[in-house]
DNA sequence: AAATACTTAGGTATAAATACGCATTAATTA
DNA sequence: TAATTAATGCGTATTTATACCTAAGTATTT
């Protein structure tokens, strides 16, 4: 059999240990050739041009280049390089976001050695691997099997409550603590035009006011 | 020598294994008696009722009880104890308040070998242990020697712009969307002590508005 | 005992946000 | 090309938030 190359990309290094420490004690530990390490999206982007690696963890919020960015941008180059999405929270936008890049997997940060080494051994196989917490809030709203509602999800994902490029703007300005009037002497627009984005984007994410706003802006790490 | 044994607290598996294995393999590991774990604050000060543990590794922002709470509580039982904070942040407030609360050390997750063993040594022989992001961000406003500069900035720490405990308490209730006068229901008071409150936070905070607030709100981390 | 800070609450006013509906134009996609 | 979505803008109304002020009762600290 041959041995797997893994990448770990996270920015805390305590975490890479973590995860180190985790898969060398595994029961994949004999199937590893190498394990190596990258702080961000940008240096993991880097490592995929020099080296090809079977599995890559990739931690979703960072500096420099996000795991989203990071991983659309690798599975561009070699689509057969495994990404396993690692996360501290199970968001449903983060979720979906890493599903929606490629990843094939996707774990909580308190994932112990059998899950991973479940993980490894589903991906390896071609499979695809969500944690348990994470399956759940993936499959809550819909009905069918499981398998149809991956599927169905995939689907239904583009016509979900992603802001557009324009609300995503706004957004950001909101955040930056400026009115509506102050935004659209920024953008150049109406006051009203602001206002019917601002209750757009309410709508949208389902939230109640400002304070909904911020926090989802923060999930999505716009802050 | 005498070995030290040592409780790690932290409610992400990937991390405490991080720690560990970072422990184990550096240049502490000799006079490490053992090793513990705890996933939050509550269960940290349980533990602390039945073992005494020489140091404690404490991340602070958990759920059930968040590092700052825990830290208080198993000082008052036992002063012997000394507690590292671990942080994702390097934030100002967060480094403050575990100061205050007691610790002796102040570490950011992307910590190695080196630097935890250094922190280990310092804290073992009676000193204190901030991380060099950490103390710039401590020091950075005042003159004077750096000892003396840890004392102003504790004597310093009341007259600050933190919030009361009913303005925390209130912040935290427009994180979760309230309007004031939801607030003013679920706390029993007239809808106007909560206007006068908000006020008051924005002032304090010198924000403008509601997402300044929120911004604040995951800074301290109660988000 | 006096000073200080916290909590409570009201007066008054304006600014801003929220809610729903409707409509046009540009851009994208089927 | 037809259909759909995104972006723009306005009408109207109500609710919330922001701003600045005063003030009294409660704790806490000096």
């Amino acid at each position: 059999m041959k041995k797997i190359k893994i990448l770990l990309v996270d920015d805390h290094k305590l975490v890479r240990n973590g995860i180190k420490y985790t898969l060398e004690s595994g029961r994949s530990a004999p199937f590893i050739s190498s394990i190596d390490e990258a702080v961000n999206g940008d240096e993991a982007i880097l490592k995929c041009k020099i080296n090809r690696y079977d599995i890559i963890f990739m931690d979703i919020n960072m500096p420099e280049k996000d795991g989203i960015a990071a991983t659309k941008e690798i599975l561009k180059n070699d689509q057969f390089t495994k990404i396993i999405a690692l996360s501290m929270y199970d968001e449903d936008y983060e979720i979906r976001s890493m599903i929606k890049a490629g990843a094939v997997g996707y774990l909580l940060k308190n994932t112990g050695t059998e899950i991973l080494d479940e993980a490894i051994q589903t991906i390896i196989n071609g499979g695809k691997y969500y944690s348990n917490d994470v399956a759940i809030k993936l499959l809550e709203p819909n009905p069918g099997t499981s398998r149809e509602k991956i599927k169905i999800i995939r689907e239904t994902n583009q016509n979900e409550s992603v802001l557009t490029k324009r609300e995503l703007q706004i957004l950001e300005l909101i955040a930056a603590e400026l009115t509506n009037e102050e935004i659209a002497a920024e953008l150049n627009l109406s006051k009203r035009t602001i206002d019917s984005h601002r209750q757009n984007i309410i709508n949208k994410l389902q939230v109640k006011n400002t304070a909904g706003l911020i926090k989802y802006a923060f999930k999505i790490g716009i802050i």
